[in-house]
RNA sequence: GGGCUUAUAGCUCAGCUGGUUAGAGCGCAUCCCUGAUAAGGAUGAGGUCGGUGGUUCGAAUCCACCUAAGCCCA
């Protein structure tokens, strides 16, 4: 044994690049700067490496010698924010994202919306979820070799903002901005709506989202708000934008009306008086004939404008008795003893009704301010004949017995159910006109004069308590308590109980439309697909008119000018159009102030308040004039208009907006179902539909008229995003940190796994720091890990790969049966991604790809480790690294639209350093396409079962405490199906390998080691035989020889098989499910169709090479705490005695193969590193001492 | 009060159109590996699939009701 004996080749050359290269370092040849060295010692901290500089992922490593070139040295540890931001930097030096979109020009579109975000608000976690989403699609289809725009866009109006502002300014009232002045209120609202666009604009850069901020839109913009007039302006000129009555809740002192989202906001607990009022039944004569309604209320103040009182047409109501007083009342029949009770009354049942037969009833209000004006009028029923016009009985299906007494009061003004009860008595009227809305109340909240001096000029809410004594000195007050609910307040103002009050608004009358946009809802590929009959459809099917205006200042104005004598009314679709009316005045307003102050954002001129100063001559009227009508609009309905408002369709960009329509993918949470999805879906119908108001303007392309669906075609509804506490995400309750906070520890890639791999999209998701580490080693890590192995051996090796992009191994490369599984899994991973993605299911796609990695890593690596480590090249070596290069390359790009940037990365280092000849970026690459001839489910179903196999071993192992180090003598394997014999005895070498035995044997008369059991295969027995299934498992459980049946269904014979002792059926082998069980005795372990016996026999031969290996396993440690090199050579020294002696002797080559000793001595060397380890209780010395080459 | 959704292991979640041993990851316990190593891996414990009733030969899966939570509306 010669001081240079090479243990690869036992002649004494050596053959060793690494060593030929030089004293330390491999890889100095042709190291890239910058790139770092892999030699442990010079291991640095990602920090220092960072500031070192890694160079941009595309650095190529071209080797001055010719076209071969060398992979660059993987680092030790990934530090993935730091290569993040390197790859955004890579992308905006060299304008991928631009390229990405020129690439594809003239190519198939694939359309996205991008709904808008308001950008005066911080962006938080969840709006790192809704960027991720809607950053895969048009990621994966622009690979496919489609042409995706992607125009980002910004939602700016609406009462948020002006809160905003006022809170800034330190308002909130309506009259306070109006003192403020609306014109610097405005002004205000524009400059704060862009308050947070840097913060969005990092996040979206962050998060990898690539959208064009650069040319986005933003709904206060002239051409955007013009866009919307058009609609309008249709919508108006077909008469489908109508002026109407509405209840909103009104904060009287604010004097405004809030969104439901505001009001929501101010629900708490309050105790309200309930009373029971008597109101008298009147005779055909109009005279009381003895009998009360009893109706309920909860709102004393309100029974002043009362108008009906309500009864449910189906319920019982009974005429009862008061024993005590002879007094007569009617009531729900359910409730008479409840309410006997209340009123402490003795009530008698004298009759029963059903509510139908009460209506149409007349009675008499409790207060007289109403009655003396209209108690005897009557009006004509479009059926025929005339009605009293108020204070009778009216049907309607919202009355419940379950509080109160059954009937209702109806003040129509104070309820917006109410006041559906009123516009349906209306409709019954010849004109519906003289039905009119009664309101005591002054839109300041306080009483009118008609409620007489006592309460005139007071605020409601203060006036119940005496109402109600005024109720009760009457003898109208039955009885009185108090009701606990919850009542809406205003959010801004705490002590202000809001109240319904009508408000005269402008509506868009979507009703006529819900017939198509339920149908057109029938075509969206919805995620998940309940929304499309659940939360949406049922939504569309409850359809009320939009109610469009807003008495508010900063919003798309409406554009509706009034003739101030006639009240004629025009629409107006932009602003030159409103220039080319007759004596036209006013647009100086805007000029001036933009004289005054060039700052003045130009798209101003269509707001308020300079588009109201602008008037013009009414063409109805004589010197009239035409003015704008106050109001403007939703900000829904802005965003809404979104499809063709971005290009300012249609006065400009016609082509633009007919190429990009519908879209074919938008994405956002499952709030947005009324908001944004249901303003797209239903502008777009009564739009674009087949009777949608912009048929008739010319300008309209013919592919805006496209079939149903439009405007979009999938949507993803997503989940809304909680705090580690599982709570909604809120700034008060500091739940949850920013997204900077994680791309700056864990980075963009591993947050965009775990919203892609954890789960469903639309399942809520808790956003726990912890499962975005657990993805990143799951996923990434082991990717990383992978490509790390790869480096290094090919670095050594030299190796390089040949052909195109993804370098799959040529036709005359000699794959290993592993080689050839792992290519047929990564094809169908690859069909798995492309069919999953297609159906917009991100999470399948994710599931298939971290289940390829996972066998890439697990088993494929692992087991194909030993291939790389042989000396020099030769075939097999060849097909591992053409096969695992081609693996690798192929899983990135797969892996591209989820982890942008990672991908780059190692596109960067694993393509790049070939040269030129390919895409600069792994995002301007064509997506994979499998190849069906590598597919092969026979092999895939084989490796599985040897996984198995091998997972039972180790589980028997295990179980009887046998490292996996101790060699044993054979391993015993039962399949339950006797064929798979054949197909896995070519496989015996692996399974003895990954378990460490000698030999492998397939038994097929195992009735030593197992017993067999045989149960019908109740998928295919089950709808054959129905009730007899259970009879035939009863049948083959208790055979008194279960293996005779499996011998006859291994050799394809019919069963017959007797049931109950008579009847009689036959079985074939496909009808059975055969399970083997392990016998005791054994140490084995079983699976469904498998059991794994091991044999635990250790004889004096295996103890010692189990010995040698646990030697080995600890110069491997101290090579590792010396950190030495991968390819290091050393001298061994093993101080042992006896049986461990014995060993080493016996199995020396091995032990020098294993451990790179070019020698071993049997005793300790001076000077040298040496540790004492415990082998077997034994204390033995190592001493490792590396080799110096010069 | 109405609509929709959800409820599966200690935690986070899978479980395809019903098929008889309910899965994964994390955590925990035990252990392995050490030439991907400030990594990696295995094995194990842990579940009457929210409850009750029904349909069915068979239910985590379908139906009804109930309970709890979330969202939306009122």
């Amino acid at each position: 044994m010669g001081p240079f004996f090479s243990p690869h080749t036992g002649d004494g050359r050596v053959l060793w690049i690494a060593i030929i290269l030089g004293d330390s370092c491999p890889c100095s040849l042709s190291e890239p700067a910058g790139f770092g060295c892999h030699r442990r010692s010079d291991r640095i901290s990602s920090g220092a490496r960072a500031a070192r500089g890694r160079g941009d992922p595309g650095r190529t490593s071209m080797s001055e010698v010719g076209h071969s070139f060398e992979f660059p040295e993987p680092p030790q540890s990934p530090d993935f924010p730091d290569l993040e931001a390197q790859v955004r930097t890579f992308w905006d030096d060299n304008s991928i994202e631009q390229k990405a979109l020129a690439l594809r020009q003239g190519a198939q579109r694939f359309v996205f919306f991008e709904g808008p975000p308001t950008a005066n608000g911080m962006p938080h976690p969840g709006h790192a979820l809704t960027r991720a989403m809607k950053d895969l699609f048009p990621r994966y289809q622009t690979m496919r070799g489609r042409l995706c725009e992607r125009k980002a866009g910004w939602d700016t109006h609406g009462l948020p903002v002006e809160t905003e502002v006022c809170k800034e300014i330190g308002i909130h009232s309506k009259d306070q901005i109006e003192e403020y002045g609306i014109e610097p209120f405005v002004r205000r609202c524009q400059q704060s709506v862009f308050r947070y666009v840097k913060e969005w604009e990092s996040l979206t850069r962050n998060i990898g989202f690539w959208v064009d901020l650069d040319e986005a839109y933003a709904t206060y913009h002239q051409s955007y708000v013009e866009s919307v007039w058009w609609a309008l302006k249709r919508l108006f000129d077909q008469g489908l934008l109508y002026q109407g009555e509405k209840i909103v809740w009104w904060w009287a002192q604010g004097g405004t009306g809030l969104s439901a989202g505001e009001v929501g906001e101010g629900y708490r607990e309050v105790d309200d008086p309930s009373v029971f009022v008597r109101m008298p039944r009147l005779d055909d004569q109009g005279q009381p004939d003895g009998v009360d309604f009893v109706a309920w209320t909860t709102t004393p103040w309100t029974l002043i404008s009362n108008q009906f009182i309500a009864v449910h047409p189906e319920v019982q109501y009974s005429t009862v008795k008061d024993d005590g007083s002879d007094q007569r009342f009617i009531v729900a029949t359910d409730l008479v003893e409840k309410m006997a009770t209340k009123w402490k009354m003795e009530l008698t049942i004298e009759e029963t009704v059903v509510g139908a037969d009460l209506v149409g009833t007349r009675y008499r209000p409790p207060f007289d301010g109403y009655w003396k004006q209209h108690g005897g009028r009557v009006a004509d029923l479009v059926e025929g004949g005339e009605v009293s016009l108020m204070w009778r009985v009216v049907a309607a299906d919202f009355v419940t017995t379950g509080s109160g007494s059954g009937v209702v009061h109806q003040a129509p003004a104070f309820g917006e159910v109410d006041h559906e009860v009123l516009l349906a008595e209306r409709a019954k009227l010849v004109d519906p006109e003289v039905l009119e809305l009664l309101c005591a109340v002054e839109p300041d909240g306080s009483f009118g004069e008609i409620a007489g001096e006592q309460f005139h000029g007071r605020w409601v809410k203060d006036c119940d308590k005496e109402l109600i004594r005024k109720l009760k000195e009457e003898g109208t007050l039955l009885h009185q308590e108090v009701y606990r609910h919850d009542y809406p307040f205003c959010p801004r103002a705490r002590e202000d109980a809001l109240i319904q009050y009508p408000r005269r608004s402008w509506f868009i009358q979507t009703t006529r439309f819900v017939d198509q946009m339920l149908e057109n809802n029938q075509q969206i590929q919805w995620q998940p697909e309940h929304i499309q009959d659940g939360r949406f459809g049922k939504y569309l099917e409850s359809n009320v008119d939009w109610t469009l205006s807003r008495e508010r200042f900063w919003g798309t104005p409406l554009p509706i000018w009034v003739c101030e004598k006639t009240g004629q009314m025009e629409a107006i679709e932009n602003y030159q159009e409103l220039l080319s009316k007759p004596d036209v005045v006013g647009q100086e307003k805007f000029t001036d102030a933009k004289e005054a102050d060039p700052t003045l954002d130009d798209h101003l001129r269509v707001h308020r308040p300079y588009i109201d100063a602008v008037h013009y001559a009414s063409p109805y009227s004589e010197g009239a004039r035409m003015r704008r009508v106050p109001d403007v609009i939703d900000c829904w309905f802005d965003a809404g208009c979104m499809p063709f408002a971005q290009w300012g369709f249609p006065h400009q960009n016609i082509d633009r907006f007919s190429s990009q329509f519908p879209a074919d993918f938008i994405s956002e949470a499952i709030d947005q179902t009324r908001g944004w999805f249901y303003a797209l879906l239903s502008i777009s119908t009564i739009l674009f539909g087949p009777e949608g108001a912009a048929h008739g303007d010319e300008r309209v392309p013919e592919e805006a008229y496209a079939s149903w669906p439009h405007p979009f075609k999938s949507c993803i509804v997503l989940g809304h995003l909680l705090g580690e506490d599982g709570l909604k995400m809120s700034k008060s309750l500091k739940n949850y940190r920013t997204p900077d906070y994680i791309f700056e520890k864990e980075g963009a890639d591993a947050m965009r796994w775990l919203f892609y791999a954890g789960q469903a999209p639309w399942t809520s998701l808790r956003f726990q720091e912890q499962s975005i580490t657990e993805g990143q080693r799951e996923f990434l890590l082991r990717l990383w890990n992978v490509y790390s192995f790869f480096s290094i051996y090919a670095r050594i090796d030299g190796w390089q790969p040949t052909g195109d992009l993804r370098a799959a191994p040529g036709p005359d490369v000699k794959l290993s049966e592993l080689d050839r599984w792992v290519l047929a899994e990564l094809n169908s991973t690859v069909d798995q991604v492309r069919s999953a993605l297609d159906d917009f299911d991100n999470l399948t796609a994710a599931t298939a790809l971290n289940d390829f990695v996972d066998a890439l890593s697990n088993w494929y690596v692992r087991r194909g480790r030993d291939r790389y480590w042989c000396e020099g090249m030769n075939a097999d070596k060849e097909a591992a690294y053409s096969t695992l290069y081609h693996c690798l390359v192929t899983t990135t790009m797969l892996a591209a639209p989820f982890v942008p940037f990672i991908t780059e990365h190692l596109y960067g280092v694993l393509v790049k350093p070939r040269g030129d000849d390919f895409p600069e970026s792994v995002h301007l690459c064509d997506y994979p396409e499998s190849d069906a001839q590598r597919c092969d489910d026979t092999l895939c179903s084989r490796m599985a079962m040897i996984r198995e196999i091998a997972s039972l071993g180790r589980a028997c192992r295990s179980r009887e405490k046998l490292k996996v180090r101790q060699p044993l003598p054979a391993v015993r394997i039962v399949l339950a199906n006797s064929k798979m014999v054949s197909e896995l005895a070519a496989d015996t070498e692996l399974i003895s390998e990954e378990l460490n035995v000698k030999g492998v044997e397939f038994v097929e008369d195992a009735s030593e080691f197992v017993s067999y059991e045989v149960k019908p295969n109740f998928k295919k027995i089950g709808p054959r035989f129905g009730q007899d299934a259970r009879a035939i498992a009863k049948a083959l459980s208790q055979h008194d020889d279960p293996s005779a049946l499996v011998r006859a269904a291994n050799s394809g014979q019919t069963i017959p098989l007797i049931l109950d002792g008579d009847r009689e059926v036959t079985l074939e082998a496909t009808d059975l499910d055969v399970r083997v069980h392990q016998k005791d005795g054994w140490s084995a372990a079983e699976a469904k169709g498998v059991v794994v016996i091991l044999s635990t026999e250790v004889s004096p031969e295996l103890h010692r090479e189990g010995l040698v290996r646990e030697v080995i396993s600890h110069v491997q440690g101290i090579r590792r705490d010396l950190d030495l090199g991968y390819d290091q050579r050393i001298r061994l020294s093993v101080a042992a005695e006896g049986n461990l002696a014995l060993a080493i002797d016996e199995h020396a080559s091995h032990l020098q193969k294993e451990t790179l000793s070019v020698e071993i001595s049997m005793q300790a060397i001076d000077g040298v590193e040496s540790r004492d380890v415990v082998i077997e209780g034994a204390s033995v010395r190592i001493g490792v001492n590396p080799v110096t080459t010069s």
